[in-house]
DNA sequence: AATGAATGAGCTTTCATTCAT
DNA sequence: GATGAATGAAAGCTCATTCAT
């Protein structure tokens, strides 16, 4: 990419990501058209390859941009060490929330990127999504996991929370206008169901 | 669609049909082409228009064709109520197994199906898609579910489960060769981790 | 074209003419499809290029069948020489009428062959369109031409004429059904508006 | 259509123009094909579509700019009250042939729009083929008639009159180079033989 | 810096024509 | 003789990308 975009004015440059994650999270890369992101965000398409050589190109700054950005939101975030699993989990998407203020379609993205496997785009995103991945998991690790009896096997019950919490995400983003006070209620109901169950 | 393609040859319907599922399964519909179809199976462009009017036709029509298949092999496998919930999914996957003699990416398709949202074809797979969701709850409510105690929420872990069935899928499908072997070895794994934890 | 066309039942021969007919009039050469002809009189298209090489071939085989019948047709009525030239310009139309009870689209034919411009077959179809042209000029050449007094430009009007018959016919051919009975009239019609201005 | 299309240099856009209604006017609305526009006027294929939606659109928009165009250069000619019927008839045709300085096809699109029956297009000029046809008329109802003695009847002259006019201009085209002079020679002499009936 | 006109490869689809049966 | 399955060139149209302004 052409480094003088950051030379821009703060707020044009969150125009364009924001309106490259819209277009993206909502149709996955492949789908993602110049021409609706133009539509979506009013600047011109040439404008687009000017700074951001090609396709992939745009799709990886994003990517990285949104995930760095996401990192930096968490990292703010007075997780403590010892919190009980389950809340540390809601908060992570009590956090995610937050980002929606300046990047409204920022948390569908980052599940988007997670799913994302088109090849053009595959390696470009391996790196900063994997070092999401850890920070996540790294956070997630210092949770205090007394809640989960078996140690064997409790990964399978984690992996189960996040797939679930996904899907609750796309719902949210499905209706005409995601409402991240009912996202996280819907969180929070099903956190406890499964709680219920240890 | 055109009835006469089962006059062909039904190693020709079938070398069309894997072509077409193994593009739409890897791709999905909107960015499946024809062109690969071609390419995999070596039957002339033209054809394809010549018995299926066109792209959402041929789409609806593999796809409810995966589906029925799928319904008329699982139909034939003695599911016998009252058997073990864990041990009734397993079966379900090693039923879809099966169905890779014939069709082998069959099993991939008819996730890539339930996910396909599409709006040029989401109409014409709405009514088998349901079918075979049906199909397939129908079975699964005849197990027994007394190893999952908590009536109130184990619906949850169901979810969890089928998730994660899911995901394994798809990474199979991503090595170069999927072994159905391996794949059910692993399915079986992911069951009895969940299981300990009852 | 293959000679053994001639081989088959007549009554196969002349669904197929006219089927042929019908398309060309109704769309021009170029613009008949293949397709249409086997939809409307269901021969199948291999036996078409069987007896006719190619579209070109079988064009130009039609075409010359069409005005060969209407040259015949025409021999046979009794335009005896010394007939007023514009009841002869009526008979004309009235003999037309009689092919159709064989060949329904043949008058709507003959004008479309009059008018087809198409280079693939304009040199094929030239000269059985142009003895077609001059039977008839020789037929009307026998009238009485004593109605139209100044010799030197009575062609003009003569052109009229034809002009206007040329778009009654495809008026008529626009309603859902041709009713010959109907058009004759009309064509009366105007020849008696004509006349009277002389 | 894009309506900047007329933001482009004048000498663009009248070569797309141009293009186009030589490709039309030759071959009509459906046989008329994209890819000859591009190889007549050297503009790519894509920036035909980049101004005009589709096929349809741009016919629709080649048609009413050059019956608008045509209306202009009318209702910029003197045609006084009054004047002779024929000379106004001949002085239209002279118009005609000042449009071919800018758009050298349009006298023979003018009169292939009028035959257009294309179900495609035929919704979409039917508005300025009217408005076009009632200036027509709306000029020729001011003419003098007093020429043509018979009431009754003197529409079938006109009729007579405007046929052998646009066949002449067919005729004219068909050579490998439209010559407007003497085109207007042929016009006037066959004006000329009419009159000399009355 | 910023625009959007311009391109052409690639997509879905049509259709004259061929050929195995 | 008769069929219609099969082909591929060409049509209308899309879209990532380039480039003159």
């Amino acid at each position: 990419m052409n480094e003088k975009f950051f030379s821009l004015k703060k707020e044009k440059q969150d125009k364009m990501i924001n309106g490259a994650m819209q277009v993206f999270s909502l149709y996955g890369y492949r789908h993602a058209s110049t021409d609706e992101m133009v539509r979506v965000c009013g600047v011109s398409k040439g404008l687009w390859f000017h700074y951001f050589e090609n396709k992939p190109g745009l799709y990886s700054f994003v990517a990285s941009y949104g995930l760095k950005y996401a990192m930096l939101e968490l990292s703010m975030k007075p997780f403590t060490p010892g919190m009980d699993y389950f809340r540390l989990r809601y908060e992570i998407e009590a956090c995610k929330m937050d980002m929606m203020e300046k990047y409204p379609y920022l948390p569908l993205f980052l599940n988007s990127i997670v799913r994302e496997e088109d090849p053009d785009v595959a390696e470009l995103i391996r790196e900063p999504r994997q070092k999401y991945a850890e920070q996540l998991s790294g956070i997630m690790m210092q949770a205090d996991y007394s809640a989960l009896r078996n140690k064997e096997d409790y990964l399978l019950l984690i992996d189960m929370l996040d797939y679930t919490i996904e899907a609750l995400m796309a719902d949210g983003y499905r209706s005409p206008v995601f409402a991240p006070g009912r996202y996280l209620m819907e969180v929070q109901k099903h956190i406890n169901a499964m709680q219920a169950l240890l």
